[in-house]
RNA sequence: GGAGGGAUAGCGAAGUGGCCAAACGCAGCAGACUGUAAAUCUGCCGGCUUUGCCUUCGUAGGUUCGAAUCCUACUCCCUCCA
């Protein structure tokens, strides 16, 4: 990292730019210095920097968590630089450990391959295929034989291991910290040295395998990579990380209707941080935004309306968007009923003089997964049939053709005779 | 290899012979209030055409009129010692 000549001013303002977008929403860069370095070098040399990011393939849908480091990705290539992107096919039969307080399940080879394939399909609705190039880190991992791997091993100790967090928390409480699971970091580090990455993107709580990567690329020679992490977005709980496990996600292959009612139930509290880190609202919006907010001139509602509209107009487009804004003010804000239900037929089985138990249709209808959780609606006062709340768990219903059948606030159907 | 502790509903956690379908907390669901947010309050929260019945307290047997609770074996997990 020397050969420092001097650069034209075209050239120094070109990094000054390109470092200013890259720190924009980013929790932290390791070393700071050296990622100038190395943007100075590739504008001076015109090579473009390696860019890498490590998935783990055991949850195959990308949600707009992730979007988050791959729009930050992305931002890297509209810079002329190169994306590589890692499927941990390796790793993932070992299962990453990071932030989970148990071992986690490792996947079949066969599993590993095919969450890889779906994961490409839907990376490209954000990156710029031209400039990614795709590696399955077994290619590298695979040939290691023991005497490599304990060679690797050899690179660290067990006292930097429980230096992780998580490592550090099971191994005190007394969890089972299985061996194989201190292989996870060597490899994505390994990852690193093998592909002689300039950069490697994460979230924060990839922190301790980022410099892992840094520390090996060292030891086997190599300039050290630069560490870039993101925040990690909070999911629609507003307490966790977004992630499909957890179930408190946004997937970014979601029907509109999901999306942007999903997005309206986050909290106001991490609207804004939303708004920053999965739109592409440029910094006098959201400057305006958070104003309007702060002042009242903005309703919270119409802040997050707007958000939803974003996120579905990102990923689906702007005629959907629209579709369920009006929907949304149809059946939440006026309480209407939508004009697009489930429609079902009630087999001419189940019917006694056309007349039918309550229970009964409810669980046909799919509204209640049981009898009880029907006659619970029905005690609470959540059912209604044609607007009409029906409140003894006993009576029958007599059908009748586009008879709409409510549970709840969400839930409805129409009931057609078969 | 030795000694000890544990396994209870989605999770955490009480319960140590009948009052246990199992306290309590969390999550979830519904109602009220709202902005399908948050907070709050109320109710529900194994299954069943439900004043009752059926299946559940790691697994398999046993004791008993009666077992989540006692006995036996097994499986898994943890702790300490080596």
């Amino acid at each position: 990292m020397e050969q420092n000549q001097a650069l034209t001013a075209e050239q120094e303002r070109k990094v000054e730019e390109q470092l200013k977008i890259i720190s924009r929403g980013v929790a932290e860069i390791i070393p700071k210095a050296d990622l100038e370095t190395k943007v100075k070098r590739s504008i001076q040399t015109g090579k473009p920097l390696k860019v890498k990011l490590g998935l783990d393939p055991s949850a195959p849908d990308i949600h707009i968590g992730h979007t988050v480091v791959l729009n930050k990705l992305r931002q890297f290539q509209e810079l002329g630089h190169l994306v590589q992107l890692v499927i941990g096919d390796f790793t993932g039969m070992i299962g990453d450990p990071t932030g989970k307080s148990e071992t986690r399940k490792q996947l079949t080879e066969e599993e590993v391959k095919k969450n890889a394939e779906t994961y490409t399909e839907q990376l490209f609705k954000i990156l710029d295929r031209e400039k990614t190039e795709i590696h399955f880190n077994s290619r590298w991992l695979s040939p290691l034989d023991f005497a490599a791997v304990v060679e690797l091993a050899a690179k660290t100790t067990v006292a930097r291991m429980l230096e992780r967090d998580d490592f550090a928390k099971r191994y005190n409480s007394g969890q089972a910290i299985s061996v194989h699971e201190f292989f996870y970091p060597l490899m994505q580090g390994y990852d690193s040295v093998a592909l002689k990455s300039d950069i490697e993107l994460g979230g924060t709580d990839q922190t301790f395998n980022l410099l892992m990567g840094r520390q090996l690329q060292h030891q086997y020679g190599q300039e050290e990579q630069v560490i870039l992490t993101m925040p990690l977005l909070e999911g629609l709980d507003g307490v966790k990380k977004m992630s499909k496990s957890l179930g408190n996600y946004i997937g970014i292959d979601e029907p509109a209707r999901e999306m942007y009612g999903k997005a309206m139930s986050i909290p106001d509290e991490l609207m804004m941080k939303y708004y920053e880190l999965v739109t592409d609202l440029s910094l006098e919006e959201l400057n305006q935004l958070q104003q309007g907010l702060k002042e009242g001139s903005i309703h919270p509602r119409d802040a997050k309306m707007k958000l939803a509209h974003r996120l579905v107009e990102m990923y689906h487009n702007k005629e959907a968007a629209d579709e369920e804004e009006n929907y949304f003010r149809q059946v939440f804000q006026k309480r209407a009923i939508p004009e697009d239900i489930l429609e079902k037929n009630i087999p001419e089985s189940e019917l006694e003089d056309g007349v039918i138990w309550v229970v009964r249709l409810l669980s046909l209808l799919g509204l209640v997964s049981t009898n009880g959780e029907a006659r619970r609606m029905i005690k609470q006062g959540a059912v209604k049939v044609d607007g009409e709340k029906v409140s003894d768990v006993d009576a029958r219903i007599t059908i009748q053709d586009d008879m709409i059948i409510q549970v709840g606030k969400r839930k409805f159907a129409k009931v057609k005779q078969g």
